[in-house]
DNA sequence: TTGCATCCGGTACCGGGGTACGGGCTTACC
DNA sequence: GGTAAGCCCGTACCCCGGTACCGGATGCAA
């Protein structure tokens, strides 16, 4: 009955690649338990604290908002529950991330006919014909998607 | 020498899609020259603005700052400069979108491998080698492009 | 026991692009 | 002249993911 070998805050911060203050905002934020604490008031962290942190940060990459991770991730808040519908937020999460895909293609696109346009002064430019700068508005679409 | 039909803030808001406070916030970024004014106070804009939050809005679109519309576009604040460098400036963001472009789509792939696994509990997940999440930490780059 | 690294909490700030609110003035139309 | 819409300015707030700073307390080793 050991009391399993515990992290503190500056080890488990090094062991993820991420800040003690990063670790406490985690908590604030409700993505990380209150872990147990030293007599002193010190965080104790288990060991598989690591192994979570590491699933939160590629969740992240793959362009999870960390409250989207916060109801993804089970074990992370106190709000454990076991089927997180992981496989339908990852549907929603590559929609999102094709539409951005897409968007970012119409992007490029117009900024490489805007380069070899060779067009100089955008006032001037605008008006004339020859400027490929989409000025009207196009239909605003409300969506957030900011992976990383 | 008749003085030019204005626009009242409201009246040139409309017009670009854009709402009064946001030309006003645009006015204190510098991103917008101060207008002559009414003899009660109110702004008073030159037809040709118009033209001009278009170029803006449409720079934005492509993926510029305010900040970097701000040197882009002459006339815009009080800084009106001849040749802006827009061709290099635009080749830049160009990188920029292409490295952004670059990363969804292996952020893309790995969604895809991820659903496509069918894994459901990440942290179960984590340590088999069943799941194709990058845990490690990637070597990280620092750059930020955020085009809308 | 002393010294130093680490950790504690609370609070404030960063960038980016606005939005919201509140009290008072101006303008336009009937 | 009345009334409603529009506009004024200043200030504060929003999201997102942290970072920075502070004075004071703890942990650990020599």
């Amino acid at each position: 009955m050991s009391v399993e070998p515990a992290l503190r805050s500056g080890q488990l911060a090094a062991a993820v690649g991420v800040t003690v203050q990063t670790l406490r905002y985690y908590e604030r934020r409700g993505l990380l338990a209150a872990p147990r604490r030293s007599p002193g008031g010190h965080r104790l962290y288990p060991a598989e604290t690591v192994t979570l942190l590491r699933v939160v940060k590629a969740a992240q990459r793959l362009g999870f908002t960390l409250a989207e991770v916060t109801d993804l991730v089970p074990a992370a808040g106190a709000t454990a529950r076991g089927d997180t519908g992981l496989r339908a937020h990852a549907r929603d999460k590559l929609a999102e991330v094709e539409q951005r895909l897409a968007d970012l293609t119409v992007v490029r696109d117009t900024l490489r006919a805007a380069i070899s346009a060779g067009c100089d002064d955008l006032i001037a430019c605008a008006g004339n014909a020859c400027c490929p700068l989409p000025l009207a508005e196009p239909t605003a679409r409300t969506d957030r998607a900011e992976p990383r």
